[in-house]
RNA sequence: GGGCGAUUAGCUCAGUUGGUUAGAGCACACGCUUGAUAAGCGUGGGGUCCCGUGUUCGAGUCACGGAUCGCCCA
């Protein structure tokens, strides 16, 4: 008893047990940091890149759209895009590109100067010269560089830091200067008076990404009588409808003052109706009955004919003594108002296109404060258009008797994004890009580029194809100055590229400051003079339009930089969002100058949205914070939801998500350490198995390993990271934890060196390709991993970030072991079920402890468990199996299991279990020297000895 | 208001040209193991394929209408 005891004690000894100091936790909060410290203390970027840059096997350039730097923190979306953008980065090195990433900052704009100004207010100071502003402006923009760069770093995105590129540089602004110039040059700038948003509260124009809709505005919606004068020639047979009115609607009163014309469409079919208040009346037939109930009361139609014909007739405004004659225009509908549209081309994009047509005057009499001029007469100078203004106007066409109707009216209204006010369509002069110009080109170009996802191609297209020419002229310090002047003695406008490129020169040394620091003279050409005979001139004030800083970043940072000059396959990757934003702004000034797109592939993302599929919002509180994520899980874990879901549509994340991700990151982690474990003694270069020496579960698994590296290459290079975390995740639970390593256990614990080394090299083939796969996107568990590589495998370089895509042998895709084990498998379910019963009824526990019969219906079946026959039990997992192809008659089974496929009977084993190898065999006792265990565990323990 | 996209198990995703009883992993339940052990393995339950109508011998898949969510445009 006592000596039995001691020499099974002894055995356990005799086993080769795993081995390894790879924590079995990522610990990723605590340990991350030190593995990035280890990366930038080390210059491992730049290290890598210089090695691929030797190794010359191909460039690609993801170039980096500047987040906006209002402030030090990151949100969910910024983490996803810098992350998506890390991946793509290192899965490119990983396939042996030269793929440099250069980091960027947007740093001018609106929101940043508003920021500043609020401050400012707060301080009760007075209005600060722009060189102050500019200079708080910069300071800001410093400090939240840093913080941000900081949190980027943290989620493990490598990149030149160092030298990331600030849309500040003087260097970045004299070259956004020279690409104005060029533009210049070539005709598509120009100064116009049109139509744009203005907020009355920032005192400025607004770029359409600027303004955002507000549901449920309340505007004063007003029916209003426009008294004809004068017929056209096809309408003379209204001639008798002495009274007649034109009723139109609107729900902006304070831009009658600016009415010129009445709009209809010349499709529709128009009436004449009678009211009894207030005559004969004007309108479209098919909103009778709408207005009818709004004035509540039934009118009789008199009379009908076609828009078309009441072209040129002429109506007198309501209460100024001027003309506004009916036109025509394809804007005109019949969802809401009369049909017939109340035209003020100073107020509106459409109603300034349609009057251009038919040649009538613009008028635009509000101020930059939204405040009614002197143009729109005595009783209204002064008033704030949507206070004030709406209710005077009210009030004088009820004076006039041209009110029909008024009530309050809720709908969508555009509003400033920064100060929420209500918006108004004002116009002013500005200056433009003539987008008309090149809008063809442009058009192509978008068709010769990759959009992934493919919808991407038609909402550019599209949104390129109707957009109106780019303002790009903003009333504000903080930005690239639009480098113009004016003769003061004929007010003749100078923007020329010999003035602009002289200017470049001058903001290259000393920043865009200069243009604020230096007076005209100072900053034009020596000795200028205008064509008048000027010699005095003022200097533009208007800035540009923080879009064209970052639109410019093609020319002023990819061709000004030595590593990224020249590379022609470059992506840009961002939300999709960016469609109209910087995607649009970055193609406009590329073919204007050069004729091409900037990109040769465009990826875009979705949005973030909440666990349940809300958009994020603070009032909402369910706002997903990055920085609390990495707190808690880790940053892997956050890139590991950054390729575990679509991104082609919109993202969820939560807590859920969250914890299911962290289980599956600790399965991965697991199976590597599963298999470093087993590799602390092994040494490739003494390993001399060839593939035919390998058992047939190790071909299978090189097999396997095969078709998943395979597989999730083709995910890669389509970008499709959630297939690829499918893949890994399903071949790390199923074929490796649940499968083979499994079975191997055996061999690897208490099989002789024959029976080991086998299976270490099949380990070994695995650690080598799955490390580089895993590494984009779990960098950090993969640095982790290499730290702990087994001895006994080369290493050739100081991190895992240098390494190249392992290259598999291709025998391994060996078919005849693919197909046979289909076979293997099926059957093995069978006879997993059929032990899963004797176990739930208490009849077996290990299924060592189990003999399986098997007797297979399909002769092929058998043809094929015949030849892996001494395999089975290793396979299956059980002490013994017999195979049959023809029906049994057994009884005294534990279980039974019958399918359309097999019959499985479970025994218990034969013999008696080993106590170093736990299988049960008949031999145990046969060996001289080592009498308590089975024949092969005796041969091992000599063998090792 | 107009356009686009999404919707399959609690979660993340598969689901071929329309064709058996709609799949996988995770999570969950029950069990096994204690030689991957703050691990590992097995078995199992779980679905009105967003709703409705239509085409068809047959619809998760095709057509039309609608809902919800999101994005873009006005």
């Amino acid at each position: 008893m006592q000596e039995s005891k001691q020499a099974e004690i002894n055995y356990k000894d005799t086993l080769n047990l795993p081995q390894t100091d790879f924590p079995m936790k990522g610990d990723g909060p605590r340990r991350e940091p030190e593995i990035q410290k280890f990366w930038f203390d080390n210059n491992i970027y730049q290290k890598v890149f210089e090695e691929r840059k030797k190794q010359n096997k191909g460039k690609f350039l993801l170039h980096d759209g500047p987040p906006y730097l209002s402030s030090g923190n990151i949100h969910i979306g910024t983490a996803l895009n810098k992350i998506l953008k890390d991946i793509v980065v290192k899965y490119k090195t990983l396939r042996g590109f030269n793929s440099p990433y250069l980091p960027g900052f947007d740093c001018h704009g609106l929101p940043i100067e508003s920021a500043i100004s609020k401050e400012q207010k707060k301080d009760g100071a007075k209005l600060l010269d722009p060189l102050e502003v500019r200079k708080q402006c910069t300071e800001f923009v410093m400090k939240n560089r840093k913080l941000q760069e900081e949190k980027f770093k943290r989620l493990g995105v490598l990149g030149d830091w160092e030298h990331a590129y600030m849309t500040i540089d003087p260097k970045f602004e004299a070259a956004q200067l020279r690409l104005f110039g060029e533009m210049v040059e070539k005709n598509y700038i120009y100064r116009g008076l049109k139509p744009v948003f203005w907020c009355a509260t920032c005192q400025t124009a607004l770029a359409e990404a600027e303004v955002e809709y507000v549901e449920n505005h309340k505007s004063p919606s007003i029916y209003v009588s426009f008294q004809v004068t004068k017929l056209s020639q096809a309408a003379k047979k209204l001639e008798k409808f002495r009274d007649l009115k034109v009723m139109i609607w609107t729900t902006t009163p304070w831009t009658i003052p600016g009415n010129m014309a009445v709009c209809l469409n010349k499709d529709f079919e128009y009436v004449v109706v009678q009211s009894q208040r207030f005559g004969h009346l004007l309108l479209a037939k098919d909103l009778l009955a709408q207005f009818s109930k709004k004035i509540s009361e039934e009118c009789s139609v008199i009379e009908s004919l076609k828009g078309k014909d009441l072209e040129n007739t002429i109506c007198k405004h309501p209460f100024y003594e001027r003309e506004s004659p009916i036109i025509l225009g394809d804007h005109v509908t019949l969802e809401t108002g009369t049909g017939c549209v109340h035209t003020a081309p100073g107020h509106g994009l459409e109603d300034f296109s349609v009057a251009q047509k038919y040649g009538i005057k613009v008028i635009s009499p509000v101020d930059s404060k939204g405040l009614l001029t002197e143009e729109a007469g005595e009783n209204l100078k002064g008033l704030y258009a949507h206070k004030g203004g709406n209710q005077k106007v009210i009030e004088l066409l009820s004076q006039a008797g041209a009110l029909i109707h008024q009530e309050d009216y809720y709908h969508s209204y555009p509003h400033c994004w920064r100060s929420k006010t209500p918006i108004m369509f004002r116009a002013t002069e500005q200056w433009f890009c003539s987008v008309e110009k090149f809008r063809e080109k442009a058009l192509k170009e978008i068709d010769k580029v990759d959009w992934i996802p493919q919808a991407g191609r038609n909402r550019i297209y599209s949104m390129v194809e109707g957009r109106t020419d780019w303002c790009i002229s903003r009333q504000r310090v903080w930005g690239v100055p639009i480098p113009a002047f004016y003769c003061l003695k004929c007010n003749k406008e100078h923007l020329n590229k010999k003035l602009i490129d002289h200017i470049a020169q001058i903001v290259e040394k000393e920043g865009t400051d200069a243009w604020w620091k230096y007076n005209s003279n100072e900053l034009l050409l020596k000795d200028y003079v205008c064509a008048c005979g000027g010699k005095e001139f003022k200097k533009e004030t208007d800035i540009m339009d923080v879009w064209f800083d970052s639109g410019s970043t093609h020319y002023s940072v990819i061709d000004q930089r030595e590593e990224l000059k020249g590379i022609e396959d470059v992506m840009y990757l961002e939300g999709s969002d960016q469609h109209r934003g910087w995607f649009q702004s970055s193609l406009l000034t590329s073919v204007a100058i050069n004729g091409k797109a900037p990109y040769k592939t465009v990826l875009t993302h979705g949005f973030v949205l909440d666990e349940n599929g809300r958009k994020m919002s603070k009032s909402t509180g369910n706002v997903v914070d990055p920085e609390k994520v990495i707190n808690e899980y880790g940053a892997d874990i956050l890139r590991l939801w950054v390729a575990s879901t679509d991104y082609s549509s919109d993202m969820r994340i939560g807590q859920t998500m969250l914890k299911q991700l962290a289980e599956v990151y600790r399965n991965i982690r697991n199976t590597i350490r599963f298999i470093l474990a087993n590799l602390y003694d092994y040494d490739e270069s003494k390993a001399s198995v060839s593939y035919d020496d390998l058992w047939a579960i190790d071909k299978f698994a090189l097999y396997r390993l095969s078709c998943v590296k395979e597989e999730i290459d083709k995910t890669f290079s389509n970008y499709e990271f959630y297939k690829f975390y499918q893949i890994l995740q399903n071949y790390c639970t199923t074929d490796l934890s649940g499968f083979y390593f499994d079975i191997v256990k055996d061999r690897l614990y208490a099989g002789d060196i024959r029976s080991r080394t086998p299976v270490q090299i099949v380990l070994s083939e695995h650690l080598k390709s799955l490390l580089p796969i895993i590494s984009p996107v779990l960098p950090h568990l993969a640095e982790d991993v290499f730290r702990h590589y087994p001895k006994g495998i080369k290493k050739d370089y100081e991190s895992v970030l240098f390494s190249e895509s392992y290259k598999l042998n291709p025998t391994y895709l060996n078919n005849e072991i693919s197909t046979d084990f289909k076979s293997v498998l099926q059957i093995k379910e069978n006879v997993f079920k059929a032990l899963e019963i004797a176990r739930a009824e208490k009849k077996i526990g290990k299924s060592l402890e189990a003999k399986v019969l098997i007797s297979i219906k399909d002769k092929p079946v058998f043809n094929v468990l015949t030849k892996y026959k001494d395999e089975l039990p290793t396979v299956y997992i059980v002490s013994q199996v017999e195979i049959f192809d023809k029906q049994l008659s057994v009884k005294d089974f534990l279980s039974s299991l019958s399918s359309e496929i097999c019959d499985v009977y479970v025994f218990c084993a034969n013999g008696s279990k080993c106590p170093r190898c736990w299988k049960y065999s008949t031999d145990i006792g046969q060996d001289a020297k080592h009498k308590s265990v089975c024949i092969a565990c005796a041969n091992a323990v000599e063998g090792k000895g």
